[in-house]
RNA sequence: GCCUGGGUAAUGUAGAGGCCUAUCAUGAAGCCCUGUCGAGGCUUCGACUCGGGUUCGAAUCCCGACUCGGGCGCCA
């Protein structure tokens, strides 16, 4: 049996009289000699136990007085409806169970009195979600990662996993991570990408994947990890990449309309703006000469990638969501659909929030002998996509995808300053634990 | 990989060559206090990242190591 009988918000004053157990850590204590606070946290708030010296037995007092701070306890007591008390109740206790002491001292401040650096509270994670900003968070992403899941369901897509262990091969562009696989070498996945694409050719039709993805960069940046969250997405049978374009603003658009107003992001004191549909589109192009004589950005060359100074004054020009589309063709990996009309330039698109970019996707090339062509003009062995180009030979519908960063969506949302107050155990080129 | 700024008690900080056996707050320990809610009052505890150097004298200046942050690059 569950020690708990109820969290802290299924108390009210209502309930006066009667028995409850409570169950949490001892967040605060305070001592006024005749009469002595225990302030409980537990995963939904705060309750006040309160020991009257005439009301509970000098033992009792003597063994709470006992107790440190961040201790696991149980209280067993009957609830008082209380002015003076916070939130008009308080728990007169009949026992106090000692689950678990804590150290003293703390490595880190829980009640919000005294800071503590990214460092420090990651050193000690377990310690830094008891904070209630830090919760606050990490129960916001819970909230998003189940909102997105709710959208693709009401969607018609299907959940799908995929592995993260990879022969080799994988679409280029990025570092991998080598790993021992018996005896041979492997490496961590750097995307679904291929194997969700393969399952276009499955029927399942519309897929969608949300798991790890690892890419051995070293950078070093606010907004870089060595593993993040991918929210992966492939759809069957579409025209052209707007199709899972409006797919994606309309996931971003759900996701901000069912995390507006929740009592995490009341406590974290965001506001969130709507952003409205449908987002602006930019090509390529006219991003070039938007930016073509701006002095806050360096020379650009057509073709290129945009650099960080490229987006941030995109970002100020632009304001909110929008999408950047048609990239050029050989910017973009091998998968990519170039146009028919204008082979150098491809479906393809980046969602971009003001601070930086949140998700790409494309039309894929459904066309077995021009992926072939495209890999072997990237300078890769289409031998060793063997695995992958199979899929391609014996049905392929064409199909379109995006792959969303779910740190970056939520760092912009929650407007984290760094992506590691995303993550719970963050992974960069530094940190291996914990 | 490049540029740049840091490292002082358990946590967050003050400190700019002698005023430092180092400030303040949180905390911990003890005492007082029957309505606290960042409780209050009194007392106590606890630190200059490491190694060299300069100097009569170094937390402070210089060099190196380790380590953390910020910007860029790479990347998404």
């Amino acid at each position: 049996m569950i020690i708990r009988t109820h969290y802290s918000n299924q108390l009210s004053p209502e309930m006066s009289g009667e028995a409850v157990t409570i169950a949490g850590w001892v967040h605060e204590t305070r001592d006024l000699g005749g009469i002595y606070f225990i302030v409980l946290r537990d995963r939904e708030g705060f309750i006040q136990v309160t020991m009257p010296k005439k009301k509970v037995s000098a033992e009792l007092l003597e063994m709470a007085r006992g107790i440190s701070r961040e201790s696991v306890v149980a209280v067993e007591g009957d609830i008082k409806s209380e002015d003076r008390a916070p939130g008009k109740f308080e728990i007169i206790p009949s026992k106090i169970i000692l689950l678990s002491m804590a150290e003293v001292p703390l490595p880190l401040d829980t009640t919000g009195k005294v800071g503590a650096e990214l460092d420090t509270r990651i050193d000690s994670r377990f310690m830094d979600v008891r904070r209630t900003e830090t919760a606050a968070v990490f129960r916001t992403r819970s909230n998003v990662l189940r909102a997105v899941r709710n959208f693709f369901h009401e969607n018609g897509f299907v959940e799908i996993n995929t592995s993260k262990i990879v022969a080799t091969a994988t679409e280029g562009g990025t570092e991998l991570f080598p790993i021992t696989y018996f005896d041979r070498e492997a490496f961590l996945n750097q995307s679904p990408q291929l194997y969700k694409q393969m399952m276009m050719a499955s029927g399942l039709d519309r897929a969608y994947e949300i798991a790890p993805i690892f890419r051995a960069e070293e950078h070093d940046t606010r907004r870089h990890l060595n593993e993040v969250t991918s929210i992966d997405v492939e759809v069957s049978f579409v025209e052209e990449h707007n199709d899972v374009m409006e797919i994606l603003e309309r996931l971003i658009n759900y996701v901000y309309r069912e995390i507006a107003g929740t009592p995490e992001l009341k406590a974290l004191s965001i506001e969130l703006p709507i952003p409205e549909l449908p987002f602006r589109r930019i090509t390529y192009d006219e991003v070039i000469s938007m930016l073509q004589d701006d002095p806050n950005v360096g020379d650009i060359e057509w073709g290129s990638d945009l650099d960080t100074a490229c987006e941030k004054e995109l970002g100020k020009m632009v304001g909110e969501h929008y999408f950047i589309i048609d990239w050029p063709t050989d910017s973009k990996p091998f998968y990519a659909m170039p146009h028919e009309d204008k082979p150098e330039l491809s479906k393809s698109f980046d969602l971009m929030h003001p601070r930086m970019e949140l998700a790409s996707g494309a039309q894929r090339i459904h066309d077995y002998a021009l992926l072939r062509e495209r890999i072997e003009a990237k300078g890769l062995n289409p031998d060793s996509f063997d695995f992958y180009l199979k899929a391609f030979r014996y049905g392929m519908p064409p199909h379109a995808g995006w792959g969303l960063g779910a740190e970056r969506l939520l760092m912009t949302m929650l407007n984290l300053g760094n992506i590691r107050e995303a993550v719970l155990f963050p992974r960069d080129r530094r940190r291996l634990s914990p």
